[in-house]
RNA sequence: GCCGGUGUGGUGGAAUUGGUAGACACGUUGGAUUCAAAAUCCAAUGUCAGCAAUGACGUGGGGGUUCGAGUCCCCCCACCGGUACCA
């Protein structure tokens, strides 16, 4: 009988959701185990094949781990707030609200036909007031919070007040960007706006004013990573620096833990070498240079104090408020047209020319503290305002970007390192000997650093100090389609609102264009912003907001007193296995622990870290097929791909992957057919001429009318699978085809989970095979029949070979590899007719977290009850896989030359006085001497013959 | 530039962590079944030489360690990803 996936598939599905069969419950005997996917954003062109990867993944898993005995959280939910669906609002005025579910609607179709396990009672949106209620209330506890230094942890605004009225800020040890320090009387003294300015400057979420990725096109400020080359990632507008006072979370506080909790934490060395290079911690000495004829002192980070005597001059960040005060007379006009120029140049200018040096004298001098040398102070974009102290001490002979800077204005170079007995050594490494650097003289670097630190400390010029490149997390967007701040203005002064007060619902409105002065649209409701108490903060937060915590919402979602139970979180704790894409391998994964640590470090979560393990699954990706174009004037010219001929194309025009044949191979083209849906689809190339593979140039109209048969190459690409490039396979497609278990396992079977490849059918009938063989076991002349026989030793040695393989590899992840397995073991009971209930029962069991519909139908005929998910994973037993003997390669000088069967206790010596008596072996070693045998017992035998 | 990763048949990919390279699939070729096709089944399939037995070569390239290297070490090349004036 054939599989009917069909219909075996629409009667699971409806079973599973009527009987709750993945309904999870925070009260078990069981062990816990938590595995969560990244949560989709859910765009308007549904799933592709790509999205399922992971989940796939992650579904085998949590079912194998249902099966071994725990009781598994399995969670699915929906990043809803986002910038695209508020974008799509503005193209077509649809509410992003409406557009949001309808999208969300159909992802959970698509996902329900890939037969996924979630427990969709716990859904969690992020835009959904139940939901975003607890993030605007977390963000009310980081307001209310500060970092004690102390203690190192977070600790309510209220102990700080505390303590500044009882001895000020000498009793204050605390993470802060507060330079001024007050006495307990002079706080006391200070009118409440006053007090809340310098509390701002405790606090975990604050304001202040910064430059922001600020981009016209879209009217929004950009994170980082929503910008590509100076553009946004997102339409391709141009981004530039502007200044906005913003609210901000005080990350940096945690920089230290953020980085050494990575010790502890089961993720690959890659993921935490991105998330290590993003904190960039690096230890320096922050010292203090004398400014020749003024009071003030420059203030710089170097990492290199011992390369000081080589410090010919300094260079000063253009927006640098020592600037203005330091420049002199004379040099007043050359710093005033550097500024204009610096100015004009917005951060896509200053990331795309990066090697070209500019910069300006002030005029003034700072005075080496070591030997009293004037030295030169200018100004250059290449120092940063926002990085250190926004100064440096210039060292030509030691630093690329100072050398090159000492070579265009021509300033002076001292050796200061000796790399004569470090050949190929590059000036960024801190290897040589000092030499021109008086008492460090003869020093190897590393020992001058240290003396020299040491040095500075003792003349009191300075401190040996830590250094983050992480910055504190720009957390406001002007856009409409996010969480709305709890945050309300009474003469400039916010407060936030408390618990009983929130959600601040997201106020309606069907007039979401971005504002021409940047302000959110949310500043034109009016009658929302105004409130008896003041106005109401009208920037929304970012999407990392609600997306640092859901997880933790997952837990216990229905929860209206907290935003989740302690019983639940102590229950749950953490996520066990976290399954996503490296693309959120910075902001998403490290505000979460952000968050997280938080809300340990304020009782709410009882775990350091919210992620132990984590799991990259690679992209699918998609192939590109291009029709080249050649424009003659106004007519358009197709021509036949043609790889030499690439330079004379005029553009490539994408061209829907269903019209290519053998699309993503070298000799994919557009037959007649294709072409006819090429142009039925662009109808604007009508008038269009074609030259065909063979040179061949006809019009449109000519070819149609004449139904000539023709080839026209396409240029195949690998890229992203995409809207644009018409080239989106979706899961729903192939599941029809194949049904759900086949799309599943295919999946799986492409090769490593953590690995990129591009989509394709070929292999598909392989794993379809498979599913059809395995079913096929069950069945003779059209019936279901199952032998109560008792089972072979040679049958029980495959299903246990198979069982023990299957489990190891599920706990790797390594499917591909258990794939394969399962298939071994099924063409073996093929061979062998097995059919005794003895073997297909567990191998049912085996198969059931990767082919979830087939295995349930299986497992119901075979005369069980429901379910075959909530039995039990069947061990293997060693017994059975034991060998009575072993067929050894036997290698000449490490050459197999022939095999030979032995016993598998038999002793070494036994075998090497046999091996060397094989025919085969003796032709080999006939005049030689054998100088060593090696029997390596179960592996090998190597006969060494010189 | 720096950091991380990858490189194995025509293709996707295996390889017990130093021990029979190419498992499992796809594809291709030949055969069986069929009126025919689909489906199914059987066989062959790394390259070169040879009718064959067989032999040589073979995991991006070059060197090394070892009885033995896809796996370890050194140098180089290519591709992919991240990041970038970070002092």
């Amino acid at each position: 009988m054939k599989y009917d996936f069909s219909a075996v598939e629409a009667k699971w599905k409806k079973k599973w959701i009527d009987e709750e069969l993945y309904k999870v419950s925070n009260e078990s005997d069981k062990p816990k185990f938590y595995v969560l996917d990244m949560f989709p954003y859910p765009s308007g062109a549904g799933l592709h094949v790509g999205h399922p990867l992971g989940y796939i993944a992650s579904d085998i898993f949590s079912r194998y781990k249902r099966l071994s005995g725990y009781n598994v959280l399995h969670p699915m939910g929906f990043d809803a707030f986002g910038l695209p669906a508020e974008e799509y609002a503005i193209a077509t005025g649809v509410h992003p609200a409406k557009s949001t579910a309808v999208n969300i609607e159909r992802y959970k179709e698509q996902l329900a036909n890939i037969g996924f396990s979630y427990d969709w009672s716990r859904e969690v949106r992020t835009c959904d007031p139940a939901y975003y209620k607890w993030t605007q209330w977390i963000f009310t506890l980081l307001f209310e919070h500060y970092y004690d230094l102390d203690e190192n942890k977070a600790k309510p605004i209220s102990d700080l007040v505390a303590k500044l009225e009882a001895g000020g800020t000498k009793n204050v040890e605390a993470f802060t960007s507060n330079e001024q320090s007050y006495s307990d009387a002079e706080w006391k003294a200070m009118e409440s706006k006053e007090q809340f300015e310098v509390l701002s400057h405790y606090r975990l979420a604050y304001r202040k004013v910064g430059f922001v990725n600020w981009c016209p096109g879209l009217g929004t400020v950009l994170a980082n990573d929503q910008i590509k080359d100076g553009f946004s990632e997102r339409g391709g507008h141009p981004v530039e620096r502007k200044a906005m006072t913003q609210w901000y979370l005080r990350t940096t506080a945690y920089a230290e833990r953020l980085l050494s909790g990575l010790e502890n934490i089961d993720w690959t060395s890659s993921l935490k070498t991105i998330q290590r290079n993003w904190i960039g911690k690096s230890k320096g000495a922050q010292m203090f240079f004398e400014i020749e004829g003024s009071n003030r002192s420059l203030e710089i980070f170097t990492t290199r104090p011992d390369t000081i005597f080589g410090a010919t001059y300094m260079v000063l960040a253009p927006e640098h408020p020592l600037v203005e005060a330091i420049t002199t007379a004379d040099q007043k006009d050359a710093i005033s047209d550097y500024l204009k120029y610096v100015n004009t140049r917005t951060e896509r200018d200053r990331m795309s020319d990066v090697k070209e040096v500019t910069g300006a004298f002030t005029g003034a001098y700072a005075v080496n503290p070591f030997n009293n040398k004037r030295i030169p102070i200018w100004i250059g974009e290449y120092v940063l305002m926002d990085y250190g102290t926004g100064a440096i001490m210039a060292v030509p002979s030691d630093d690329d970007r100072d050398h090159a800077f000492a070579t265009k204005f021509d300033l002076e170079i001292v050796e200061v390192v000796d790399k004569s007995d470090f050949p190929g050594s590059t000036k960024a490494d801190k290897t040589g000997v000092m030499i021109n650097s008086d008492f460090l003289d003869g020093l190897q670097v590393p020992e001058a650093i240290e003396k020299m630190c040491q040095a500075i400390e003792e003349k009191g010029i300075g401190a040996v100090k830590i250094n983050y490149k992480m910055r504190d997390a720009g957390f406001s967007r002007q856009r409409y389609w996010g969480e709305p701040f709890p945050v309300v203005y009474k003469d400039g002064v916010p407060s936030v609102q408390g618990l009983s007060e929130l959600p601040v619902e997201l106020p309606h409105t069907d007039d979401f264009k971005p504002t021409a002065d940047g302000q959110s649209p949310l500043s034109r409701v009016e009658d929302w912003v105004q409130t008896e108490d003041g106005i109401r903060e009208t920037d929304t937060m970012p999407a990392v907001a609600g997306s640092s915590w859901y997880f933790l919402r997952y837990m216990d979602p229905q929860n209206q007193k907290a935003f989740a139970s302690k019983s639940a979180l102590n229950y749950w704790k953490d996520v066990d296995v976290y399954v996503g894409g490296s693309e959120h391998a910075v902001a998403h994964l490290l505000y979460s622990r952000f968050w997280h640590k938080f809300l340990n470090d304020t009782g709410y979560v009882p775990t350091q870290e919210p992620f132990k393990k984590l799991i990259n699954q690679g992209m699918i990706q998609g192939v590109i097929e291009y029709l080249p174009l050649i424009k003659e004037g106004e007519n358009n010219v197709f021509v036949s791909y043609n790889q030499d001929d690439e330079e004379q194309y005029s553009a490539m025009i994408p061209v829907h992957i269903d019209f290519v044949s053998s699309y993503g191979n070298p000799d994919s083209h557009l037959s007649f057919e294709g072409l006819k849906k090429f142009v039925e689809w662009r109808p604007e190339y009508k008038q269009a001429s074609f030259v065909d593979a063979s040179g061949h140039r006809d019009s449109w109209n000519n070819i149609s009318s004449a139904g000539k048969p023709l080839e026209m190459r396409t240029k195949s690409e690998v890229g992203k699978m995409s809207k644009r490039y018409y080239n989106v396979v979706n899961p729903d497609d192939v599941v029809g085809k194949y049904g759900a278990d086949t799309f599943r396992l295919y999946e799986m079977f492409l090769g490593p989970i953590e690995q990129s490849k591009p989509w394709d059918t070929q292999g598909i009938e392989g794993v379809n095979k498979f599913i059809r063989r395995f079913w096929g076991l069950f069945f003779q002349n059209e019936k279901f029949a199952v032998s109560e026989a008792e089972a072979t030793e040679q049958e029980l040695k495959s299903l246990h070979l198979a069982l023990k393989k299957v489990a190891e590899d599920i706990e790797k992840f390594s499917f591909n590899t258990a794939i394969s397995a399962m298939m071994i073991c099924v063409n073996e009971l093929k061979k062998m007719g097995c059919n005794k209930r003895a073997i297909l029962e567990p191998l049912t069991v085996m198969v059931a977290p990767f082919a979830p519909f087939m295995s349930e139908e299986l497992w119901s005929l075979l005369g069980n009850a429901f379910s075959v998910h909530t039995t039990s994973f069947p061990h293997f037993e060693e017994k059975y896989l034991s060998q009575d003997s072993f067929e050894y390669p036997i290698c000449i000088n490490g050459k197999k030359r022939t095999t030979k069967a032995y016993p598998a206790t038999m002793p070494k010596d036994e075998i090497e006085k046999d091996a060397l008596a094989i025919e085969e072996v003796q032709k080999w070693i006939e005049g030689k001497n054998v100088a060593k045998i090696i029997v390596v017992p179960q592996r090998m035998v190597n006969i060494v013959v010189k």
